[in-house]
DNA sequence: TGACTTAATGTAATCGGTTACATTAATTGA
DNA sequence: TCAATTAATGTAACCGATTACATTAAGTCA
């Protein structure tokens, strides 16, 4: 069915058609409901796409959103929050999965750039941060969530991951710890960086000596926090506590340390990022920097919708404060442990 | 940059840009090394909607999913599936979520089939299902997953959710349970009726009487769980174990069982649906019918990718084996308990 | 070399809509 | 009632690609 046809059995033109559809022109009433009548009938479904060619200052129905692993909850949190606001909006969002890959971002990205979406959210990777600023200097309309690239002139939402893990590791001390080992995620990425900066600063700003031994990346997956612990148990004086920087790592080093059946916190305190629904279904309930994964996504999309009625300005980032969840799995306080 | 700009500036009609484009018509080897030359220089990039306007049988790299709850780790799993099938065959995945609302499930296809996408996976709500059947007679290639209503004549993918609960039921059974408590989903969906079919099979195998009010209706979340629990506590005589039919309904269940300080099993026995990436490391583990979330979503994509290419043809339905996951929540095998 | 075959390229219609401009119908006013 | 004005509708070009068909250039062979 097409706006031909539809003239054709209306016994209008095709331009009456469109104006009807699109009701902004003047059309006589009982023309319109002629024609209405023959779209009803057949059940006539606008096509979008062929629109779009024409009306260019229209914008695409959809918003495209990239993220590194939709099976991740933080990132399903995120995802929600993204997909909430648009579908407010009556858009729709495009959602594809990298797995961290540079190649299928940038697949990806081409793909919807070719399937002209009017913007995107992404959870960018390390290795197309060119191609990125070229999209946003082209005036594709583009917002950054979770990582913060260094030098890009693009929209970013993120975290202040350094003060939720100074907090974290801030608190572990305040416990009495002073071996505290760190397991961290995906070397350069920035919120990998910022989270042991954050590390770092509490052991400084208590005067413990950091120790490269007791710093350990696990890649933010959960096999990467089983060997942390063990790579920490194996060493003659481990940590009497772990700050674990992803839930997945986090539920890794949970597993391990039920594994060489120690206890928590007694033999070894941790505190994780991100807050899942089940940390406090753990025994003992789990002590996480809960990060907003929700309004993460809910402030991308608004951004982004912003930027799609607006237009080109300058770039904004806007940070959101995490908050420790202080549960059992990080102790109490005591004084001179180990 | 367009086709029309590239011919100009490469000095060649439109035609001969366009095959060069595409590689299938003969081009003199010369011509074509200039044309491409242009295409890099001015970084053209295809408009494929313009494209697909012409080519019909080209399909739109875009395949849809609609889910319900894209938070919910079982549904993120099967998203994930479809994604890596769907990415491997160099296609985009469009994901929209809605939250299990019949209207927002409309308005996503309905906007799905105006961008054109080649075919849809989607997790359907109990409220459009004439329509669907609209959408597949009219040849639009569509494929259900988790769900399978009935006389439709649809592909789908679903799980022996009866299977899965009879064996989670016949495990708390042996164990010596005899009064059980079904924590339900949403009424009117397959998989709730499925379950709770496999629920009272299994009681009526054994002998045990049904009592109504040891079966409750959770609606698939979180808060549903905590009020079955509530609800069976507040009974004279509380069920000694609680079969909970997916994935939120137990980990509110496990919540509220833990508020009431009651132990598990010893005071009350659980297996849930949905086993978790979290479910072994509760304490105790969780028993769990596994439901395979990835290869549910594997299938979908598959079986849609099928028909993209074959065209129509019967429907299909496929159906899946779940897997009990015995852990310690379920207690042990003993005589006469309650 | 020139007639004929084949390879390379160009021209213009087309997909399904929108819209500037042209045209026709209805309304107004004297 | 009829010219002038305005409202309603129609005609045709256009968006950015593809492709059937037409045309031109390059080979081939006697």
């Amino acid at each position: 069915m097409s706006v031909k046809k539809i003239a054709k059995i209306a016994g209008v033109s095709t331009a009456t058609v469109s104006r009807v559809l699109n009701g902004s022109d003047k059309v006589r009433e009982s023309t319109a409901k002629r024609v209405m009548q023959v779209v009803e009938d057949m059940n006539y479904r606008m096509d979008h796409v062929a629109r779009r060619m024409k009306v260019k200052q229209t914008d695409s129905l959809v918003v495209g959103l990239v993220i590194t692993d939709i099976d991740n909850p933080f990132f399903s949190s995120v995802a929600k929050g993204v997909e909430d606001v648009v579908s407010k909006n009556k858009l729709v969002t495009m959602i594809c999965n990298t797995n961290e890959n540079p190649e299928k971002e940038r697949f990806f990205l081409n793909a919807m750039l070719s399937e002209k979406v009017s913007g995107a959210i992404i959870v960018p990777t390390t290795g197309n941060l060119d191609f990125f600023q070229d999209l946003v200097d082209d005036g594709f309309p583009m917002v950054m969530v979770d990582r913060k690239p260094k030098d890009l002139k693009i929209d970013t939402v993120s975290l202040n991951n350094k003060k939720g893990s100074y907090e974290a590791v801030k608190k572990l001390i305040d416990n009495g710890h002073r071996r505290i080992g760190f397991v961290g995620g995906i070397k350069g990425l920035s919120n990998t960086e910022e989270r042991l900066a954050g590390y770092l600063e509490a052991l400084k700003e208590s005067g413990i000596q950091i120790k490269d031994n007791l710093i350990v990346y696990g890649d933010y997956v959960e096999e990467g926090g089983r060997e942390a612990i063990q790579e920490f148990m194996s060493l003659k004086k481990p940590p009497t506590a772990v700050f674990s920087s992803n839930n997945l790592m986090t539920l890794g080093c949970i597993k391990e340390i039920y594994k060489q059946k120690l206890n928590i916190p007694k033999d070894i305190a941790i505190i994780g990022f991100d807050d899942s629904t089940w940390a406090e279904a753990l025994i003992p309930p789990l002590t996480t920097v809960k990060q907003p994964g929700y309004e993460l996504g809910v402030n991308a999309a608004e951004l982004l919708i912003k930027r799609l009625k607006n237009g080109k300005a300058n770039s904004i980032d806007v940070v959101l404060n995490p908050e420790l969840i202080v549960r059992e799995s990080c102790g109490t306080k005591k004084i001179n442990i180990g």
